[in-house]
DNA sequence: CTGCAGGCCGGCG
DNA sequence: CGCCGGCCTGCA
């Protein structure tokens, strides 16, 4: 069981196992997270930021109370999961995944705001890590919320009326390219149909892809992103040219098409394919595969 | 200068 | 229907 200690501004995590900051963070799943001069990240969600360092098994919140640590953040860190047990059952029986697990063993899925997700991840789409961080804190900068935390002025992410009425395509501000309009249109729809993370959860995976597919500049790709980097389902599976390598090389011995891959992942994975996506995702990378 | 980055859309066969 | 070329932008 985990420890909360509050002590001068900061909250303390104690007992912390199967977790690495770094490798969380930088997985690809997140775009507004830093890593400052130290070994802290610095990051924002929705409307609030925190300033994070992790000694070992301590997980360090800088001038963050541990009301706001147990109300918010311990779930968007998926503390309360058990990725022991997870890479256990994925591991048995399974020489490959035993094998990827050890390469980053440390990660977990954050549970992440579904509005915001899912517009990262239409910016995320034929762009590079660099340049989907520059769009979306443009984005903020622009129409998202003022805030301070820790002496410094961060940007909420913009909620779906900010970006909707925004005049987002006419100046070249963000940098975000054809896919302004994508993103303007989705937010429109998303403020008239607003919809949360439990919504796709109360949905059958079929139904949630479905519906989220039904945004412009969402694919299949993005929606299996937005499904599982929002906490929805742990069955998606986002298939990308990295994930499409490492499973025809390890996995399936020949080419195949990418929705053959979602197929075979479910079958291989089952309900922790997504989990199993994140390590096969972190082994193809750190292999260059 | 060309190619490409964690895809999606639309038009064509 | 499934396939495939084009695409904002920044960077090597």
């Amino acid at each position: 069981m985990h420890k909360v200690i509050y002590s001068s501004k900061d909250t303390v995590i104690e007992n912390i196992t199967d977790f690495d900051l770094g490798s969380t963070l930088e997985c690809g799943q997140c775009f507004r997270w830093d890593k400052n001069d130290d070994n802290d990240y610095t990051g924002i969600v929705s409307g609030r930021a925190a300033r994070v360092i992790q000694q070992e098994g301590r997980l360090v919140f800088k001038n963050t109370t541990p009301d706001e640590v147990n109300s918010f953040w311990y779930q968007y860190f998926d503390l309360g999961t058990d990725y022991g047990r997870i890479k256990e059952i994925l591991s048995k029986d399974d020489p490959i995944m035993t094998d990827a697990v050890l390469f980053a063993p440390g990660i977990r899925i954050l549970r992440q705001p579904l509005f915001e997700t899912l517009v990262s991840f239409i910016v995320s789409a034929n762009n590079s890590i660099p340049n989907i961080k520059r769009v979306i804190s443009a984005l903020s900068r622009m129409w998202g919320e003022e805030f301070r935390y820790d002496g410094k002025t961060y940007f909420a992410f913009p909620g779906a009326k900010a970006l909707a009425e925004g005049e987002i395509c006419d100046l070249q501000l963000t940098k975000a390219g054809y896919r302004c309009d994508y993103i303007k249109r989705t937010a429109g729809m998303f403020f008239e149909n607003p919809l949360t993370a439990n919504d796709l959860k109360a949905m059958d995976y079929h139904e949630a892809k479905e519906l989220l597919r039904r945004f412009p500049g969402v694919g299949a790709k993005v929606a299996d992103c937005t499904i599982l980097f929002s906490g929805s389902h742990f069955r998606a599976f986002p298939v990308d040219v990295w994930i499409k390598k490492v499973m025809e090389q390890l996995y399936l011995k020949e080419e195949t098409p990418l929705q053959k891959i979602s197929d075979k992942a479910y079958d291989l994975f089952g309900n922790m394919a997504g989990y199993a996506q994140q390590y096969l995702f972190h082994y193809a990378r750190m292999n260059r595969i």
